[in-house]
RNA sequence: GUGGCUAUAGCUCAGCACGGUAGAGCACCAGAUUGUGGAUCUGGCUGUCGCGGGUUCAAAUCCCGCUAGCCACCCCA
């Protein structure tokens, strides 16, 4: 008889088993409490979009242009899994009016999100972010308040070794001038960029700033800055961002080359890696202020801040730093109870249930292996039947820490367990 | 998307340079323990050697393709 190949999970995704929960939980929940503390409600958006909203927004980046999961519906829609979580908030932002409550609109999502990359660890087709935005204020005090947030959940995590990154990348007001600046200066050297910072060059210069090739090393020092050259509003939010960065006591570290590729991006960008390591695939988190995409995605100019943060990176890494989690067993009591005596064994863990958590063992195995199984689970008694006892509606109750086992009636169970 | 490494029992891996009967530890099951877990000892079960093709009398082993995982790059989370 031949076998056909089981079907193994798409590539990039993975499941999160029952022994993964506890850690995820601890992540979401910390999450939750951080953003429930500011004031932040959650909302939750579809993981469908249409995939125009997705493609007005974000053309050039990688993450649209290249990474995109794009499909048609039975309907002729085309669609796309959301690679991000920005995009659709603000949509649901207007969609649901709250732009017409007091502003502005403080919302946290947790949930899956979606791009056609090559998997490695910690980069996954399928992975989860926590997201939180501010919509409907330019305040530079809400830059520090979700920058602030993101520190505090990581710092709430145990993850308190991390660096943040900090750069204004100006607005719509200044940037034009600047990005001039930024092509006369290269514009000599040219010849001497590789293949995409050529390109870059005249499409989107501020990216020249982030190439990690060592060949467009050498010319990064001498390049204008954006700081050097911000309009005045650029120029005071930049100043007020810190200063009230500096009063809340979190730490950055300025990198004048940290930059966002679209348009719609203004003013304060910020990521944040572990400390320890400079590598590539453990950002963290990172966002930054938005003021520019409401108005690309066709609603009202309203500006907007938030940043997006890693679920499975950051839980990966609370691994490795060691925290422990304990997970509690999946029950507190155990039923093993003989042969036949199902119907039995249901009864009597249903009066555990009033006040524990009850599993039965219905495997046809010896007692032995039962007994194994329900110290492997970690149950905290175990509750022992058999023909005898059935008849006359006790059990052997036994406390698997101590060892000790007393005869008890099924109706005292409640009690002894309590 | 580019380059590299890897794929053998449920898990971690050895075996492959030089082709010739598929191995260990862990886990699981059973026994030592006259129905009672954790420690120890003994025994036992489990494999289309990732998939497909090629070379060969003979392929886990050599060659090609594919798939998947990992690493670096790219990008970001």
């Amino acid at each position: 008889m031949p076998r056909s190949e089981p079907i193994k999970a798409v590539r990039g995704v993975r499941d999160l088993l029952p022994r993964d929960r506890p850690l995820w939980r601890a992540a979401e929940l910390a999450a939750e409490d951080v953003a429930r503390r500011f004031g932040y409600e959650e909302i939750v958006t579809p993981l469908i979009e249409h995939a125009e909203l997705i493609e007005r927004v974000g053309e050039d980046t990688d993450a649209v242009a290249k990474e995109l999961y794009r499909f048609e519906d039975r309907g002729g829609r085309k669609l796309a899994l959301r690679p991000e979580a920005t995009a659709g908030v603000v949509r649901a932002y207007f969609e649901g009016h709250l732009n017409q409550e007091p502003q502005p609109a403080r919302l946290y999502l947790i949930g899956p999100m979606f791009r056609y990359n090559r998997p490695q660890k910690g980069r996954y087709r399928q992975f989860f972010q926590l997201d939180v935005e501010a919509i409907g204020s330019a305040s530079p005090a809400l830059d520090a308040e979700v920058i602030e947030i993101a520190v505090t959940w990581l710092h709430d995590l145990g993850l308190g070794e991390v660096r943040m990154d900090l750069n204004t990348i100006g607005d719509a007001k200044c940037r034009p001038a600047y990005l001039e600046l930024l092509r006369a200066y290269y514009r000599p050297l040219r010849d001497k960029l590789h293949g995409d910072c050529q390109r870059r060059l005249e499409t989107n210069p501020l990216l020249l700033l982030d190439c990690k090739v060592p060949q467009c090393q050498p010319f990064k020092a001498d390049a204008p800055r954006i700081t050097d050259h911000l309009c005045e509003e650029c120029a005071a939010a930049w100043a007020a961002v810190r200063r009230l960065l500096d009063a809340a006591g979190i730490e950055y570290h300025l990198d004048p080359y940290l930059v966002r590729g679209l348009d719609y991006y203004t003013r304060t960008v910020f990521e944040i890696y572990p400390a320890q390591t400079g590598g590539s695939q453990d950002a963290l988190a990172g966002g930054g202020r938005y003021d520019g995409l409401a108005e690309a995605e066709g609603w009202p100019a309203t500006p907007g801040v938030g940043f997006a943060s890693g679920l499975d990176r950051v839980t990966e890494m609370v691994k490795a730093v060691g925290v422990e989690i304990i997970a509690a067993p999946a029950a507190e009591v155990l039923v093993l109870p003989d042969a036949e005596l199902e119907i039995a064994a249901a009864e009597v863990a249903h009066i555990c249930r009033a006040v524990r958590s009850v599993a039965v063992d219905y495997e046809a195995k010896s007692l032995k292996a039962k007994m194994r199984s329900a110290n492997k689970l970690g149950a905290r008694w175990v509750v022992l039947l058999n023909a005898e006892d059935a008849q006359q509606r006790t059990v052997q109750l036994k406390e698997m820490a101590s060892g000790d086992q007393v005869a008890v009636p099924w109706d005292d169970l409640p009690a002894r367990l309590a």
